[in-house]
DNA sequence: AAGCAGTTTAAACAAGCGTTTAAAATAACG
DNA sequence: CGTTATTTTAAACGCTTGTTTAAACTGCTT
């Protein structure tokens, strides 16, 4: 395995852990047993490591996003569900990519919305415009009455829910198996968001207060 | 204003905006116009100001928030919608106790989630279980038929969306004035994620796929 | 074998962090 | 007024951070 992903490995179950502020570079090369220096060599400072971590994941799951979205909006009328669950296999491909992956990148997705100010929310948006457009396009065709505003929030309020749920996914996960004393796994969780969020999206318009 | 105070408010909005964890004790005392050593001798270390911070909240919020879902729980047969307006006039109520009330407080709400390994998590459900226990309550009897295993993940779905939300309320709401050219506020966004939340939970129970 | 590009290494750098100290300033009380 | 308490202050503490430096080492080509 070569220096740089070692580094990267370390640093993206560092990352998910403890956060992108919270993990520093020390703690990195420790664990990928390298260098300190190295990091600075390999990727040229912390920031550009971060996307480097991030863009491994995007470069595999963006096309296969794209095409199962782009797969749903060929349909007559699809359903909110149906977009919706365009995103499971994907995301669970990731686990083949790389073990704990669906986990690792569905924590650093919400890592990087509130750690540094938002830097990574510009990063993935100029980065990777497909994969935002494709989805607006399929939610827009399965609920076409929602106006635009609408869209707008309850976009963000899905993106909000998915990932702060699967960045302490790995705590609820232990809670519920405990609790409910059955065996869980991140799938368990996805399909459970998902009407969650269907229902969310599709919620009848509101009659609009005048503020 | 007595210094504590300075301290407070100046360490409020920085927590906010930053994060606990990006925010140093230089930046509030520097912002406040007190001594760096005022922190230490005022509140004892800056885990301790992070505490007085949320609680100056939660001791305003906490009755309030217990006592609406507590008459809620009165009626016959409260809706989902009515259970999560409840949280509208006790949060919204924040901003006469204080400027940017509402806006702050659940924006720190979000940082503690994600900042500080769950910490702040800790701290709010032993030191108020109380408004926890209240909505799960309001919640059961809004929706009797559902079962344990759902309500637990679709509060948390739940907590994830407004958390998520609050916590990146400030850059949501500029970029919808500018997009649809229109003022906005906390409060549309707190009425915009009602009607969203409402259908999440009260999406119909899933037919159970064997796992 | 010599030279060279690519890589790794230990050491140091300046800057920032939370916290502590002891002296100076202020307030409170007999 | 004089004497305690309380609060504020400047300075330093030890430690961690990301980054840089220059020397050592590696594997490959001529």
């Amino acid at each position: 395995m070569s220096t740089k992903n070692k580094i990267l490995d370390a640093a993206e179950s560092l990352f998910a852990d403890k956060g992108f502020n919270g993990t520093s570079l020390r703690e990195i090369t420790s664990q990928a047993e390298v260098n300190l220096a190295a990091v600075n060599y390999h990727f040229g400072s912390k920031k550009e490591l971060i996307k480097a971590v991030m863009s491994r994941y995007m470069n595999e799951l963006s096309p296969r996003l794209e095409s199962a979205l782009t797969q749903i909006c060929e349909k007559e009328s699809p359903s909110l569900i149906e977009v919706f669950s365009a995103f499971i296999d994907p995301l669970l491909s990731l686990n083949e990519f790389k073990v704990n992956g669906t986990s690792n990148f569905l924590q650093l997705l919400g890592r990087g919305y509130t750690d540094s100010q938002g830097f990574l929310r510009w990063f993935l948006t100029t980065q990777y415009p497909g994969v935002i457009d494709n989805f607006i396009i399929a939610v827009q065709k399965a609920y076409p009455e929602l106006s635009a505003e609408e869209m707008f929030w309850r976009l963000h309020f899905t993106m909000g829910t998915v990932v702060f749920t699967m960045s302490s996914s790995d705590a609820l996960i232990d809670i519920a198996m405990s609790d409910f004393e059955r065996e869980l796994q991140i799938s368990d969780v996805i399909r459970n968001v998902i009407p969650y969020v269907a229902a969310g999206v599709g919620a009848p318009m509101p009659v609009a207060p005048k503020s």
